[in-house]
DNA sequence: CTGGATCCCTCACGATACTG
DNA sequence: CAGTATCGTGAGGGATCCAG
């Protein structure tokens, strides 16, 4: 049952038929931020029906993409993680992530975000040489969502949930993207009050410049 | 009409409403090579519907990756291209078929080979380090399949079709995966008859050397 | 509660025929 | 050559149910 195929001895139709199917791509993102249960990947996934998501689940973990863990106890239960050949398409999500982000306008009605997203996002958009001198912690809420990045000599640390005690703590909303896309600078969203700042509010300019998505190149009509 | 959506406001997700659905992103594999006329593309997708082909044509020049172009006369027609937005999926498209050139095994039944996919498969396994000091023609042949490329200065051109004096002539089929994947080498191929030369034989040492598919990681269970 | 399996319904896709 | 029209099929959407 190897899904729908397209008959071409090629590398990228080979990947297209492994990765290509509605959802296959976005189960990855999201396990390419740490392992996640069938639950927690549902969460991320509104939408998804649940036969649709066991089924990818199989095929992932066929083609050596994933693989199936029974938690030890006292946890209990089971997760779903990267392979190293699945961990190797991490890029490929960054960059298409990327590539995807320069299309995005306003949500539209109904769109929601989720912890995982934003993770994936911080880590695509992240800049290496940018935060070659930052050393901090910043705490990043957009409504029930609360993430942290913990920035040192040059790496970086993200996971869901609070910090003890971040540097900065960012409370904002969909607009952080117009923030780290440059179509906002720091002090306008303040100004305008799509940021709400807890700690030492230059911290924020450092945040736009180490997590940035690239301009778009002039439309070519 | 923006297709099948995933309800979330992210990059991500956003390129995968873009290109994820089924042909699309072949069709924009093709389109990285050189514009191209509606039945050069279906030649080169054996087995699109071409009612497929062309919601998926008007899908893409929607959102801004594809422009339509009517030529002038005499030429007559109408070819297909990529906008500057389009283009820059090029590095992904690369990257995504090297991951699944590691999946390649042998063909399968009715899988066969085209021109473009070929020439996709020589421009994202190309290293110009390795390239550095060549200076050479080469000539492919796989079956009906002819194209060549030019590698001057660390610099790859490709294109489809015979060259008129080639430095090599390379007469093979889809065991040339195998020589570009370092699982044969020049010597085994020309001895097992695989490859067949017209030309400077150690340019296919070469030619191994600056197509390169890297090597799978060790499977993980 | 997690981790699914099962059902039905719809629409995107596949195959083919046909037209400007 | 460059598509449009038609129609059948199966993957996906959505709700519900079940076992450990």
């Amino acid at each position: 049952m190897p899904s729908r195929t397209y008959g071409q001895y090629c590398g990228f139709a080979r990947a297209l038929e492994v990765v290509g199917e509605r959802w296959a791509l976005l189960i990855v993102r999201d396990l390419t931020v740490g392992p996640r249960r069938f639950t927690d990947l549902r969460r991320g996934l509104p939408g998804i029906p649940t036969n649709i998501l066991a089924a990818r689940l199989k095929e992932l973990e066929l083609d050596g993409l994933i693989r199936r863990r029974v938690l030890p106890r006292p946890a209990a239960g089971v997760v779903y993680e990267l392979t190293e050949y699945g961990a190797e398409l991490e890029d490929v999500v960054f960059r298409l992530g990327l590539w995807g982000a320069k299309s995005l306008g306003q949500p539209r009605p109904g769109e929601t975000v989720t912890v995982d997203s934003l993770i994936v996002a911080l880590r695509s958009t992240f800049r290496p040489a940018a935060a070659r001198d930052l050393r901090a912690t910043y705490e990043l809420r957009l409504g029930e969502i609360v993430l942290h990045a913990r920035i040192v000599d040059g790496a970086l640390e993200t996971g869901q949930g609070p910090l003890e005690a971040p540097d900065l703590v960012i409370d904002t909303d969909v607009a952080v993207k117009a923030l780290m896309a440059g179509e906002m600078s720091p002090a306008e969203a303040i100004d305008n009050g799509r940021v709400r700042l807890t700690g030492d509010p230059s911290l924020l300019t450092r945040f736009a410049e180490v997590f940035h998505i690239p301009p778009a190149p002039a439309a070519s009509p």
